[in-house]
DNA sequence: CTGTTAGCGCCTTCAC
DNA sequence: GTGAAGGCGCTAACAG
C-alpha cells in the first residue's frame, strides 16, 4: 500500500541497488548470472526488488555498451505488399525464429519493395548483428539487392539465391530445386509426355527458373525430343492462373502435361482441366512443386516435390549462430534436398 | 586507394564529423533532417562522408538517448515449435509488419510456450514500445498470459481475445467468429440439417470457441431441436483429423452436417467422407471456417466463412501507432466482420 | 549556422 | 564480496 509501490518511470539498476541498498554493480552481477561474486543473501534482496519494482534492463543500455546485438534482421524485398503471407516464406521465417529465440536473439523483420530499399531502417540504421534476406524480383534485381547488403559488412545469409563472388561473410541457404526439377522431369518423360506447359507466376521468384532448368536437364538428358513451354499467368492467384491456361488452352492442343510452379498453381489448373472435361491424369497429366500439406486437399492427388521450407529456416539460424561464435561461416552454401512424392493416380 | 579507404571498426558520428571537419552536433543534425540548421554546403560535405565511410547510425544509442522505441514486439505463444506456420497467424504477421514498416518501425517476433513466457528476453528486457499478442491454449492460461502481458505496463493489443478487466492501455483485435458462427449456423438450419458434427483440434484455439458458441446461438434461436456434438482430433494435422472422424463414424449414425473448425480440417473430413462413398452435400453437408485461398481448391467448394487476418494484422499496427501518438487507445475493441461464402453445390 | 556540455542506463576496470 | 569512476554513441539544451 506505499505510496511507492508502482513507480510510474521505468526502474533503472540504480533503483533497484538503491532499493536493495547495494550498488548498481552488484545488482549488474545478479542479473548476468555471476554468482561468485555476490553473497546469496545479497542476491535473494536484490532479486526481491528487481520483481518488486518490475525492472527490465534496458537493451538499448546493454548493447551499447557491450557492442553486442542480440537481434537478426530478416529482410524480405518484394513487390507484393503481402510478402510474408506467401505460405513459402512464412515457413521460413517459423524455423528462423524458433532457432533463434531458442538461443534467446530475437528476429527483427522488415520487408520492402526493391526501390525503398535504400531508404530503409535496417540499412540506414545499425541495429542487428546480422541479416538474413529472402529477395524476389528479376534476376538481375536480386544480385544488386544481395549485393548491397552485402556491402553492410554484416553477416548475411540469403535464401534461395547462390552468393559466388560476394564477400566471404555471406552464405546462401537452398532447396534443391533444379534437383526437384529433375525429378518432376524424369517422372513425365517416363511417362511418355512430350509437350510440357509450365505454368510461372507474374513475379519472378528465384527457384522458379532453376525448376524450370531442371525440367530442361531431364529433356537434354532423355535426348531433348520433348518440349517445355512456359506459360506466364498475370499473377499467381487462383483466378489469373485459371485465366492464362484458359487463354492457352483456347489457342493450343493440349499439352501432355501441365507443371505448376508452385502446388496452388497445379491446383488451379487441375480444376480448370476437370471443369473442361479433360481427364487427369488421362489425357493429361498434372504436377505441382514446393508442396506443403496443399497436395493433400486435392482429388486426384497431386505429384509434387515436398519442399524443407521450416528446415531451410532452422538451417539458416544455426548458420548465423555458429557465425556469430566462431566469427566464420563454416559453409558457403547449404543445398537441403527436396522430396518427390508421387500423387495417388498420376 | 588511400589506407583508410574501409576502416575495419564501425564509424561513429564522431569520425564521420572529423572526416568532413564539422562538429558531432552537425552530423546529427543532418541525420534527423533538421536541416534549418546546416549550410547546403555542409550538409554537402557531411552526406558524402557518411557515404564514404559507411555510416550507420547506432539504435541501441539513440534510443537510448531519446528514450523512445521504435520496434513494436509480437509474441507468440503457442506449444507447437511451429507457430508461425499457421497460416491465419502468419496472415496477421504480415498485415502487422507492413503497417508498422511503413512507419519507420520495425517488428520485432518472439514465439513462445507459455511456460516459458518468464525466462523471455521480451519479459526480462525492455527493448520495444509496445507489443502485440497471439496466445493459444486453454482459456484459463489464455486470460493469466495476457495479464502478465498487461502488468509490464506498455501498450499491449491482443488478437482474438477480449481484454475486460485489464488495464486502459490494453485493447484488442478481433474478428467475429460468434457471428461467423451463427451465419454458419443458420446456413445448415435453414437446410434442416439437426444433428451437427464439429471438428476441433486439441490444442485449444482462442476462437474455436467462439465460433462453436455462434452455431449454438443458432441453435437456441431456432428453438432448440438441433444437437451440436463437439469432435476433438488429436492435433490438426490431416492424418489426424481424418482418424478422429473415421472413428467417430464407426460409432455413430452419419450426421446431417459436418463443420470443420478450420477450412483444412473440413476438407479432411470432407475428403475422407468421399473416400467412404458417402456423397457431400447430398447425405452429409460439409462447411469449413476461417477460409482463405483453401476453400477455392477443394471439390465441391467449401461452404466457409471468410477470415479479415490480413487485416486484422494491418489494424492492430494502426491502432499501436495511435496509442503511440496519442498517448492512449482511442478504442479497447476493434471486431472485424467475417464474410459468409457460400460453396457451389453445399 | 555551428560548437560545447552533459547524461541517457549499463558494464568494464580497478580499488577497497 | 562490494563500490566508484569512466565511457559506449548519441542528442537536448544552451552558447557563441
Amino acid at each position: 500500500m506505499g505510496v511507492e509501490d508502482r513507480p510510474k518511470a521505468r526502474a533503472t539498476i540504480k533503483d533497484v541497488a538503491r532499493a536493495a541498498e547495494v550498488s548498481p554493480m552488484t545488482v549488474s552481477n545478479v542479473l548476468n548470472g555471476r554468482l561468485q561474486f555476490v553473497s546469496p543473501a545479497t542476491r535473494k534482496r536484490v532479486e526481491r526488488e528487481i520483481e518488486r519494482l518490475n525492472y527490465r534492463r534496458s537493451t538499448n543500455a546493454r548493447n551499447l555498451r557491450v557492442a553486442e546485438q542480440r537481434s537478426i534482421g530478416m529482410v524480405i524485398v518484394d513487390e507484393s505488399p503481402t510478402f510474408l503471407a506467401d505460405f513459402f516464406t512464412c515457413q521460413v521465417v517459423a524455423g528462423l525464429a524458433n532457432v533463434l529465440n531458442g538461443a534467446d536473439y530475437t528476429l527483427t523483420i522488415q520487408g520492402m519493395a526493391a526501390s525503398a530499399l535504400e531508404q530503409s531502417m535496417i540499412l540506414k540504421n545499425y541495429e542487428v548483428g546480422g541479416f538474413c534476406a529472402m529477395v524476389a524480383g528479376p534476376a538481375e534485381q536480386r544480385r544488386a539487392v544481395i549485393h548491397r547488403l552485402a556491402e553492410l559488412d554484416q553477416p548475411l545469409v540469403v535464401f534461395q539465391a547462390s552468393v559466388d563472388g560476394e564477400k566471404p561473410d555471406v552464405c546462401s541457404v537452398r532447396q534443391d530445386d533444379r534437383g526437384g526439377g529433375r525429378l518432376i522431369g524424369d517422372h513425365l518423360l517416363a511417362r511418355r509426355a512430350s509437350e510440357l506447359l509450365m505454368v510461372v507466376p507474374g513475379q519472378d521468384w528465384p527457384a522458379i527458373e532453376n525448376r524450370a532448368a531442371g525440367i530442361s536437364d531431364s529433356i537434354a538428358a532423355a535426348g531433348g525430343e520433348a518440349r517445355l513451354t512456359m506459360l506466364r499467368a498475370k499473377s499467381e492467384s487462383f483466378a489469373d492462373v485459371q485465366a492464362a491456361v484458359a487463354s492457352y488452352l483456347d489457342q493450343h492442343p493440349l499439352p501432355d502435361a501441365v507443371i505448376g510452379a508452385n502446388d496452388p498453381i497445379a491446383i488451379a489448373a487441375m480444376l480448370l482441366l476437370n471443369d473442361r472435361g479433360v481427364s487427369v491424369p488421362g489425357q493429361v497429366r498434372v504436377v505441382g512443386f514446393n508442396g506443403f500439406d496443399a497436395h493433400l486437399y486435392s482429388r486426384p492427388h497431386l505429384t509434387t516435390v515436398l519442399s524443407p521450407a521450416y528446415a531451410l529456416g532452422e538451417r539458416a539460424g544455426q548458420a548465423m549462430l555458429d557465425r556469430l561464435r566462431d566469427g566464420h561461416f563454416a559453409r558457403r552454401d547449404h543445398l537441403l534436398p527436396v522430396v518427390f512424392e508421387q500423387g495417388f493416380t498420376t
